[in-house]
DNA sequence: CGTTAATTTGAGACCATTCAATTTCGGTGG
DNA sequence: CCACCGAAATTGAATGGTCTCAAATTAACG
């Protein structure tokens, strides 16, 4: 874990849906990078902020939100390890949104400049890169939906199948079973409820035995029918498997 | 009007934002298009259609839309003429969610390999592509904000704020008033509320000396008043201007 | 093992929905 | 030009899902 490149992780999952030639690979993992941590809740990225560089999660979650000028927060993606938490700034001169650490987290830091050029020199980079902010693109489309449309089941169950699905896709859980540290805020936040019916909510979800979520673990029980519960088609996640 | 390009307004936008060189533009008015037209409320893409083509809409007004599996319809956003509306089905393989015409429309469709051929041969207009899907995608996330976090009122001024500022930034409007011929029933779609209430939130909005909005026609008559009311700030639309 | 964060519970208020009926508007044919 | 028609807008009243506010309980952590 410790020598091995911070980039192989990201390298691997662009590998799976674009060829990637050696020479690609090599220029990826060549990318000079920066790497930080941040502790719980930390600012990683500030709305409003001129953008320098893009930031690949290593290790830990993260999440995207917006502050409203009332001080209510809306959550708009959640990111796990070999994602990039902030492309999008790699080309657009102003950061829209925040970006926060949800646990303890570890990142790689590229200069904004050393990854434009590398999407400008290698057209498979570039591809992948514009996959990345297309598929992100697509997942806020259906938060719309989410949030928009749904009851308060439909909306928890939504997000648990996504999240649960991503998970699963990255090998970071098995049997349904998966570390997931958000907080019944955090989810509140990202579904546009508040806490106290968050709660009552997944309490409704547990006792139609759909999942488990205690200590940090979210066991998923009854995929299909938390499917079902959620109105969840996984084809927006274009997950080309 | 006739013969001239129909790509002529999609080059002018572009370059606002990039430098094009006259090669770029050339190359870009030489795509090779059909012209097709839609009556009002025709589908003009498909969810889980496989992509072949993307369209730069050159008439009208079109939206994109998801159902729900109970019949429900969420409005993702809105279009105006110069802009694609399918820009990301350039490279991802299956549409994501449906697009409609909001009244008659004629637009230019491209195939996605000559419009992807171009983006590999022209660096600043693969920039200007990958710089729309971008700005699509930050208004995807205040959508999220808007119907997550937002009440009513302030959901429909933020909702008008930004289609009044994007057809003045076009000059498809002037002094406040613009052709705008949304149904209350598309506004509720787009804004996670029902036809009736949107109706009556309209009506406490004219109340308030902030809108006049019938026949078609909107006319923001206190645009600083109505930014309040919708908490509406600029930066996520990032004109660069 | 104390202290704070997170979760849970209860009761009442409110914003938005539902359902149904009515009015207005826009377009069409006689 | 008026009568007609369906679509869109408007109104009312009752219902309901979610919120608010507060307090109590449990879990996390140094």
């Amino acid at each position: 874990m410790s020598d091995t490149n911070q980039l192989e992780p990201l390298v691997r999952r662009w590998g799976k849906r674009c060829a990637l030639s050696d020479t690609d690979r090599e220029a990826v993992l060549g990318l000079p990078v920066t790497r930080k941590s941040f502790s719980k809740d930390a600012y990683m990225v500030r709305e409003g902020q001129r953008t320098t560089e893009c930031t690949v999660l290593v290790r830990g979650f993260a999440y995207r939100q917006k502050l409203l000028s009332d001080g209510d927060r809306q959550i708009i993606s959640f990111h796990i390890p070999s994602e990039f938490v902030d492309l999008q700034n790699g080309v657009l001169e102003t950061a829209d949104h925040n970006v926060q650490s949800l646990n303890h987290c570890e990142v790689a830091a590229v200069p904004r400049s050393a990854l434009m050029d590398l999407a400008d020199a290698y057209p498979a980079i570039r591809l992948a890169m514009w996959i990345d902010t297309l598929i992100d693109s697509s997942v806020f489309r259906e938060w719309v939906v989410n949030v928009g449309r749904r009851d308060s089941r439909a909306r928890i169950a939504h997000l648990l199948c996504e999240l649960a699905l991503r998970l699963e896709r990255t090998g970071a859980g098995r049997d349904g079973i998966f570390n997931f540290p958000l907080t019944q805020e955090q989810l509140a936040d990202a579904t546009g409820l508040t806490a106290v019916h968050t709660n009552r909510t997944l309490q409704s979800l547990r006792r139609d035995n759909l999942i488990q979520l205690s200590n940090g673990t979210l066991r998923v029980l009854d995929w299909k029918g938390l499917c079902e519960v959620g109105d969840f088609d996984e084809l927006y996640l274009h997950q080309q498997i």
